[in-house]
DNA sequence: ACTTTATGTAAGCCCTGACTTACCGTAAGC
DNA sequence: GCTTACGGTAAGTCAGGGCTTACATAAAGT
């Protein structure tokens, strides 16, 4: 399904460590893009692309002001990733649940 | 600070594609090497080299049983990136309720 | 002990993607 | 209307990482 492409796309964009350092940036709120390449160790360009990438997942959502553009962090391309996230580790849990039991029922079948 | 490492290390773990795959095929419990590679479209040591990364990560456990290592999901490990999600996703929400309400006392100052 | 099964490691190939410099469009200010 | 700031695009380079084949190790079975 592209349910999951999309997380993939999310999951990718967040682990490049300058586009981390761009969300990071955002955190507080929108900001132009000079703004958000000046004190990063890459060229404005290289930001730009970056941007791109966060738009294309749908992390970001940018509205022109003027002669500048603003990105901001948008909170619907999170949810789906807090919603894998959380299916995940439940099934991590119950599976880990299950395990110990298992083994228990193993010590306790086989104890001396 | 090394917690953001290890977010780092973890996002780019589970940001490939087999790796995912991987991830998937464990989520109904521990499973060893074999039955992982079997039905994934990559060679057995691929699959190995992508256990690695993700055990590194601190996203997989492996217990030694006899002649195979099972491998299954550590729950601690999606903690971390669940938390940092959350608080991304707080500090993004709250951004974009002071942008909007920003931009709605802007439109009354000057409503016309 | 020898063979088989299960798994990790080494070396090498190759493609993706992150970065740079150079260039182009566009809105603002004078 | 020019010039200047802002920012996206193009082309090219280069390193990292994912994959494969070949080899090494270790436990199990017979």
């Amino acid at each position: 399904m592209t349910y999951t492409d999309a997380i993939s796309a999310r999951m990718m964009a967040l682990a490049d460590p300058t586009r981390r350092a761009i969300i990071e940036r955002l955190r507080s709120g929108a900001l132009p893009v000079c703004d958000i390449a000046c004190d990063l160790p890459v060229s404005r360009p290289a930001v730009s692309q970056h941007l791109r990438v966060l738009a294309d997942a749908g992390l970001l959502m940018m509205t022109p002001q003027g002669n500048r553009r603003l990105y901001a962090i948008a909170p619907e391309g999170l949810a789906g990733l807090r919603l894998y996230l959380d299916s995940l580790w439940d099934d991590a849990l119950a599976a880990f649940a299950a395990a110990a039991r298992q083994q228990a029922e193993h010590n306790t079948g086989k104890s001396k």
